[in-house]
DNA sequence: CGTACAATG
DNA sequence: CATTATACG
């Protein structure tokens, strides 16, 4: 069994002092991707960049203190690359990717945005170049006998039971019909979004909830973390969780790690 | 008798936080005197900006967040003033005055610097503009008959005595020859260092530790906190202590309250 | 080392 | 509502 973990951990210095490390030594993943590590790899404590028992990649921003993603593997990468091919984003810290036995995984931290800005702008922009950088991964990996699969926060939640308050919020970033459609047109391209194909009748479950009011203990949250995975990954996966949980006690992060199973 | 403290609180809804409001309520001073306030009046809780029987005077600066000194008196002031009529510092929340009877009292936050930088232009410009005011403001309130009571932060340790590590500060701001010779001038142009006037003989004491490494432990202050009165009441004075307790418990702030009691 | 701000989410 | 950066002290 392959099992694998996605989390945006919101400052991964932060993270590490309120139990992501414990999340971590528990965990059962052969594969964790992290986003918004908001740290340069000279700024986090050995034991934070490179855990004991751990491989890990990392991508961070030229920009101090933003987004910044990771894939720690239980397995020694035969590869690791940084960014996607195109220029803007090469060194904004939202994508890593490393070559395993029979398998390609990315981190992705996708931009969010805030309709009417610049931020929404380079969203759009990042939509735009990512889908066919997709589709050419795919394509590379078939060749070469891999499957892949793309994890991470792609701040865009897809359908109505994606989000619990969708009536309220169908003219907010993350939700605008154009990202639907974009996140919708990934989805047939060729990749499959593995937490709902295990789960296709139930609201959420939710990955993400804001730090303001009452939302997580309302559960007024977002599913915006996806594991999306390439047909021949997708069909061997077997369960499909949010830990909710991992961030009870103390919530070390304003996301829970969404973790698959897959078959081997 | 009159009570007077006079306390840098480096934050004012920080140390109301932390203990100041406990430290208030239990004061029995008439007047206190804070700088550093560091807040916009709208920015305080009403409690913390005008607490229950306290009239309060308040002065901000422009720059939020920065500076802010206040005056609170158990008497309703005849007379607010915010600054010395000096353009450049009118609007820099560095001194308040308020007129009570017999006696004018001013709060001070003199600028503190860094050699070699524009901050220590400013201070070196402040100290050069506030002299003459405290010369015009002796006189004119002595021809009203009151006394004149500068408290305040004012950045300079005048000598080796008000400061644990003088050997190794005589090129530090706060303890260069310059301004420790204009603190001279102050206290030989009719004016008392009250609490040195008291203690001619101790080391200290002081009233601000570095939050940085065990300053406080190891009582390696500075005494850079004054009570500066005009003769009449210097002569009253009859206590004087540095409320280093005050802090203990919780540390609501690196200076410590100096305290000291007139004769009526 | 700690309090503020600002930007980001 | 939280993390981070930076300025200031």
């Amino acid at each position: 069994m392959l099992t694998v973990s996605t989390v945006n951990v919101n400052g991964l210095r932060a993270a590490a002092k309120k139990g992501y490390l414990e999340w971590l030594a528990a965990t059962g993943a052969d594969v964790v991707c992290l986003q918004e590590v908001r740290a340069e790899p000279g700024q986090l404590a050995d034991e934070v960049r490179d855990p004991e028992g751990w491989h890990s990649a990392h991508a961070h921003s030229a920009v101090k203190g933003r987004s910044g993603v990771a894939v720690l593997t239980r397995e020694q990468p035969t590869a690791v690359r940084v960014g996607f091919g195109v220029e803007e984003f090469e060194h904004s810290g939202r994508y890593v990717e490393v070559e395993l036995t029979g398998l390609v995984v990315g981190s992705l931290y996708l931009p969010s945005g805030e309709v009417g800005t610049e931020r929404q702008d380079e969203k759009d922009r990042f939509m735009a170049a990512f889908l066919p950088y997709l589709v050419e991964l795919r394509e590379k990996a078939a060749a070469d006998g891999r499957e892949v699969l793309v994890c991470g926060d792609w701040n865009i939640a897809h359908r109505q039971a994606d989000l619990k308050s969708w009536k309220t919020n169908q003219k907010s970033a993350g939700f605008l019909p154009y990202e639907r459609e974009w996140l919708g047109s990934v989805f047939e391209s060729g990749y499959t979004d593995v937490v709902r194909a295990l789960h296709p009748d139930v609201e959420g479950p939710y990955s993400w909830w804001s730090y303001r009011g009452k939302a997580f203990d309302n559960d007024s949250g977002w599913r915006i973390d996806y594991q999306v995975a390439s047909e021949g990954l997708a069909a061997r996966a077997e369960t499909a969780v949010v830990e909710r949980a991992a961030t009870y006690a103390e919530r070390w992060s304003d996301h829970a790690p969404v973790t698959v199973e897959y078959r081997d």
